[in-house]
DNA sequence: TCAGGATTAAAACGTTCGTTTGAAACCAAC
DNA sequence: GTTGGTTTCAAACGAACGTTTTAATCCTGA
């Protein structure tokens, strides 16, 4: 590796992650598949949390600014007319199934994803809500435009359903295995 | 409580497991919940390790008896015909879905076990796996009987995606709340 | 009644965790 | 070539973990 420490160690707490989870994965694991020193983590990130935080920020900002382009192309595309729930769902699950398909740590990004879904660390859930808050008001008013007649909380329940299929079709590709 | 340390502690640890995951959970917590004294846990049961093996046990097995039970009950009404898809599938997650909406413990378990499905330490995928190996392969042998023509690899696909759902739909219940 | 196994209780054990410390090593700028 | 800020390193910190130990307490059967 050329690369720096901080991204040396982005890069491995991010496959002990999705290995370990959250809490079973040690700074002490992270740092020596990193190849640094222990105290590297404090050094750049200042404690376990922040590193965990930083994991997930470096691309759960950009899967969402991608989401959020996808449904602006379509709504620039339909001149305010009400979009297709087909193309809602493309903008949301396109984007993130691409990013699964992406061998270069994309793929384990999105297995990290899926299964901290299930696995809501205090600090985490919070800091995932405040990351996802502006999408899933954007994607909700796309959706309530598209179908007016389905309640929010139906809604929410359809969301959630395919949440959680895209996440156990990416993060289970390799339970099978 | 009226009822005996051992299953105070079986049943704090039930809950305390689904909210907190396998590691994160202590015994400490544990105990505290259960008013029992910290080695109450190693007395009963041997150790940590052992304590999370009984609290699966205890419903796991139970679940798939019932669910053997009910194959056997179509297959004996079948008189050796081939099944119904849609028997199998409703012997499989029927039982599930029945034990999940027991609100006298049955659904913290399922809740549980939804949630371990994403997040597999290493001694209880192995415990699982000798736990479910009898009803895979009876349903295997199922499936393959009425729909000879899919492979067994879409098998355990279609398979693994219908855990998935099932988990998701199951554990995420309050997710939402 | 009382002896003896079953259970509970308090305290300590060694280990490992995340974090901190202070010195060494590095490295660009003057 | 020396300075000063950045990064690395080895070592140690206190806290919390699972587990063990030893004594106290409970409870049943003779």
């Amino acid at each position: 590796m050329e690369t720096d420490t901080r991204s040396r160690i982005l890069d491995a707490a991010e496959k002990l992650l999705v290995q370990h989870g959250l809490e079973a994965t040690t700074l002490r694991m992270i740092t020596a598949a990193a190849e640094a020193n222990l105290a590297a983590v404090n050094y750049h990130f200042g404690s376990k949390e922040a590193l965990i935080e930083a994991v997930f920020r470096r691309r759960l900002i950009w899967l969402n600014e991608q989401r959020i382009a996808a449904l602006d192309a379509f709504e620039a595309e339909a001149r305010g007319a009400p979009l297709k729930p087909r193309q809602i769902v493309e903008a949301f699950f396109g984007v993130a199934i691409r990013m699964a398909a992406d061998r270069n740590g994309g793929q384990t990004f999105m297995r990290l994803l899926g299964r901290t879904y299930t696995e809501p660390t205090d600090f985490v859930r919070t800091f995932l809500a405040e990351e996802y808050a502006e999408v899933i008001a954007r994607f909700k008013a796309a959706f309530f435009k598209a179908l007016p007649d389905v309640p929010q909380e139906e809604f929410l329940w359809r969301f959630h359903f395919m949440m959680g299929a895209l996440s156990y079709a990416i993060s289970g590709a390799d339970a099978l295995r």
